[in-house]
RNA sequence: GUGGGUGUAGCUCAGCUGGUAGAGCACCGCGUUGUGGUCGCGGUGGCCGCGGGUUCAAGUCCCGUCACUCACCCCA
């Protein structure tokens, strides 16, 4: 008569102890790395009124609204309409920004540097990689009136840092810039750039002939003019290098917003030489296809995805915003990246790729002898802590078989215990090895203290 | 939203043309009466996703439903 074990909500990812233990080590990383550059941290209310949310956007299909069960009550069959200002939870971290810029841009000093790590809710159908509640860590700088373009090269840097610093997988930043694209297109003559960046877009899927048919049949492109867009659209730079400048040049398109863009795509690759360092753990290219991002995004567009796990699709991913805030009066243009910590960390833990040295921060675990003798291994543990050794004590007074074993399934590295004479020894269960102690002074090595989070191709065991 | 696949023990799965629900891992105990891991032996644990139908008989066949999953769409 057991009650039936839950099922898991797709979409909605938990982690076992060990995995949240690789999670947090990277939610410190990231704190730390955007601290270090100067980012302040924000965090703004999982809900914004539903207007907020679908000004910008397409993806309405994908908001969850929130409602009072007593108003969905009320409802029933007449279904209010979406014409009501209701709540709804935010599919990113970038329009609840620019609604907290607005709303508190009195109190806040610009350029605004901040960052925001929080969870976002889209109602799309899960798969890997892709989830319908997920983690995101966004750094912007939005500044008011106008916004010099060199935070655009500063974003990738930061991200560089980042992921320097964690055990994952080489990362690979396309740059592009959407006024290079739109001006490409108009200088062509071509009055749907939005729907020729929509079928382009599909190259990382499709093949150029079969982009080159839909743009002609499906578009209505011209045969010249469908080359020239597939011609522009394969072009990608090395790291560090403006050479796609002539490459476009040379295609013969003339327009003001193409020498624009160009202009500042070169700019950020030229200003991201730097960027990553020579072991080609983090590359900053500059990739002609790539339109993407959502609707707001004007200039510079970024998307970056892990060598080996291009199927994801990208992890880190921003661009250029130059209206996305404006109350009117004073326009707030804005750049910002938008790292997927969900998208980046399950498909490695799921595979075992990434992992922790032990699934609880318990270093020292204190034997029990029996129950009338626990106020002594209590007090050891006392000791233990007060110098910043994580402890607990053996939750009951089994054989210290038991006790070791209790250790051993936790990877807990050592046990402690007390003797009669009020003496103390402490045992590395992983060498067997067991020495005198004193909890006054005796201390786990350094690389001990903590889990530690590594990345390792062998097999899961 | 569109189209495929799969639902059996906590996990991974087997279960033939319908005929008494299985294995490995995990967990518990004993060998080993106060120092774990290996090994041996034993044991706990199943609304076979749910509902209906066919049949003497359904995990197995049919219908429905829900869930999970993959691809598309889109995106972190």
């Amino acid at each position: 008569m057991a009650a039936r074990t839950p099922r898991p909500l797709s979409g909605f990812p938990e982690l076992l102890p060990g995995e949240r233990v690789v999670e947090e080590h990277v939610l410190d990383v990231l704190r730390e790395v955007f601290e270090l550059h100067g980012f302040a941290g924000v965090e703004t209310r999982a809900v914004e009124p539903l207007s907020v949310l679908l000004r910008k956007g397409e993806i309405d299909k994908e908001v969850y609204a929130v409602r009072r069960l007593a108003e969905v009550a009320e409802d029933g069959a007449t279904d209010g309409g979406a014409t009501d200002d209701v709540l709804a939870l935010h599919y990113d971290l970038t329009v609840p920004f620019a609604r907290y810029v607005l709303e508190n841009a009195g109190k806040l000093s610009f350029p605004f540097r901040r960052y925001q790590i929080q969870k976002v809710w889209r109602g799309e159908r899960p798969q890997e990689g892709r989830f319908r509640e997920f983690r995101q860590a966004d750094v912007d700088v939005v500044d008011a009136g106008s916004l010099a373009p060199h935070h655009e090269a500063e974003l990738p840097q930061v991200m560089a840092d980042v992921f320097a610093r964690l055990p994952l997988p080489p990362v690979v930043m396309q740059v592009n810039n959407r006024r290079l694209v739109e001006g490409f297109y108009r200088g062509l003559g071509l009055d749907d750039p939005a729907a020729v960046m929509r079928e382009v877009d599909k190259l990382d899927k499709s093949t150029p002939a079969r982009v080159r048919a839909s743009l002609v049949d499906g578009v209505g492109v011209g045969e010249r003019e469908a080359d020239a867009c597939l011609a522009l659209a394969t072009l990608t730079g090395a790291p560090g290098r403006t050479d796609f400048v002539e490459q476009v040049r040379g295609l013969g398109v003339r327009d003001e917003l193409l020498d624009q863009g160009l202009d500042e795509l070169a700019a950020v690759v030229a200003g991201t030489r730097a960027v990553g360092g020579d072991d080609e753990r983090f590359r900053v290219v500059a990739d002609l296809s790539i339109t993407r991002g959502l609707d707001y995004y004007t200039g510079t567009v970024y998307e970056a995805r892990m060598t080996g796990f291009e199927h994801l699709g990208s992890v880190c991913s921003g661009g250029r915003y130059d209206a996305l805030a404006d109350d009117g009066r004073t326009t707030y243009p804005g750049v910002g990246l938008s790292l997927g910590v969900t998208r980046t960390l399950l498909p490695l833990l799921q595979r075992g790729l990434l992992r922790a040295s032990r699934p609880t921060p318990t270093a020292v675990l204190v034997a029990v002898t029996d129950e009338e003798h626990r106020a002594a291994s209590s007090a050891a543990a006392s000791a233990l802590r007060a110098r910043g050794v994580a402890t607990e004590v053996a939750p009951s007074a089994a054989r210290f078989g038991k006790q070791i074993r209790f250790a051993d399934r936790r990877s807990i590295p050592f046990v402690w215990f007390v003797q009669e004479d009020g003496t103390s020894e402490v045992k590395d269960i992983r060498s067997g090895e067991q020495v005198v102690a004193d909890p006054t002074t005796w201390l786990p090595p350094a690389e001990d203290a903590r889990p530690r989070v590594s990345w390792t191709d062998e097999p899961t065991a």
